[in-house]
DNA sequence: AAAAACCATATTGTATACAATTATAGTAAA
DNA sequence: TTTACTATAATTGTATACAATATGGTTTTT
């Protein structure tokens, strides 16, 4: 360690709440910033939150509940490398689930609420032709927290939202040959079948979009590379 | 805090691992040992479990994400207090993930898994006639937790013994009006569905099941007692 | 006597100190 | 040059100390 690293207060002087520090790095692997198998060393960690190894070892003991982060025990945090089942599993998990979500979300989603979606994927079309590849990605990704939401069931809710994430993990750790306008289009037409009401047929688009997502999955042989920690939760 | 307290050693000198305080303490939500509204003192849990205010307070975060604790800032841990509304999302939630799972049983199972199963009702059933009030309800939560890990869904499987966990807390905050025969009848109609290879029977009877027993809830007026954090945990 | 204010006590929140483990680097031997 | 070993440094695991907050009981006031 050296003396200047000692002398320098911490670079960004902001004092966060444990789930701030949560949220922060759950974003951060969303956006794929955080690439799996990145050490997440405490004191690191500490120093760019401005809190000390207390807090932050709460947030990563909360995060590895997630399964966004792997604890090995003596050896530190490290953002989850989901294995090949694991993938499969979280896949046909949201199958299940979400279809059972587009067929709530049929039965009780007000016009507002289809206008909602609606604005979303107008947001998604935007991003694909200006915006970054993070903000696309989190649309995307979004695009499923909010049908949901909108649902009402929130128990149902938070394990999507867990699986959404844990998704985003696993495309970039397997990297997909889809582009963002291919998922787009799928939610497009489940949006339509949406506004018809055809309960069956946006149950069936939904799990075949999810089923189009992981089959454009590859394995890859080189492991993301691991940007500065400070740089990608800045 | 007396002197004699100071002086006296922890009554169980037993050092325990993070992981094993979170499993003693849902085990005993689950056996209903903790009511709902019971504090969980860190100090208190310490001395319990040998160890100092960190580990249990990790422990206590863990428990927090799966619902079964509530944690109250700068007032501490209590025993979940489940709402209307979340119980009924939590049986909602139950009905979808548990009917995908009986399908997919249905579909792996392999004959010696129907055996086990078969076993685990029969284990049911002494417990009904001679065991405790304990054992026969894990054992009828077990059962859930045992067809998804056949299932073969670790995440589903995950998600499910969450739920069912929660339920136990539902049933004992809620007292509910059904007997534990009525649940082990039930299982053993979709003992005798699976046994058919009858996925549509099987996926009808156990959302039924699931209704069965929420149905079986009301609201009580008078809240469980809350006994010796030790004896409860002991 | 009831309510409010205050003090003492207990409990939680956070940081830090120390112990134990693991990684790293340097040196020596093959 | 590679491998094995050892010493040192860095990191994690755990306990404890201190600060901040909440609790409960006593006194004071109305």
């Amino acid at each position: 360690m050296s003396v200047v690293r000692v002398l320098r207060k911490p670079a960004t002087a902001m004092v966060m709440d444990t789930d701030a520090i949560v949220a922060r790095i759950a974003e951060a692997i969303a956006a794929q910033k955080l690439p799996p198998g990145a050490k997440l060393g405490e004191e690191a960690l500490g120093d760019i939150f401005g809190v000390s190894r207390t807090k932050v070892r709460q947030a990563l003991f909360q995060l590895a509940g997630d399964k966004l982060i792997t604890l090995i025990p003596g050896r530190g945090a490290f953002v989850t490398q989901p294995s090949v089942r694991e993938s499969k599993e979280v896949f046909e998990a949201r199958r299940v689930i979400e279809g059972a979500i587009v067929a709530r979300f049929v039965e009780v989603a007000t016009t507002k609420d289809i206008e909602m979606l609606r604005e979303h994927i107008a947001e998604e079309a935007r991003a694909i032709s200006g915006g970054s590849a993070q903000s696309r990605n989190r649309l995307l990704g979004d695009f499923h927290t909010v049908m949901a939401e909108v649902a009402g069931n929130a128990v149902l809710a938070e394990v999507v939202s867990e699986l959404v994430a844990r998704t985003s993990l696993i495309t970039l750790f397997y990297q997909n040959t889809r582009g963002a306008n291919d998922s787009a289009e799928e939610h497009r037409q489940l949006l339509s079948a949406l506004e018809k009401r055809d309960t069956k047929r946006a149950v069936t688009l939904m799990s075949e979009h999810l089923s189009n997502v992981e089959k454009g999955l590859v394995l890859r042989e080189d492991a993301p590379a691991a940007p500065d920690l400070r740089s990608a939760l800045g």
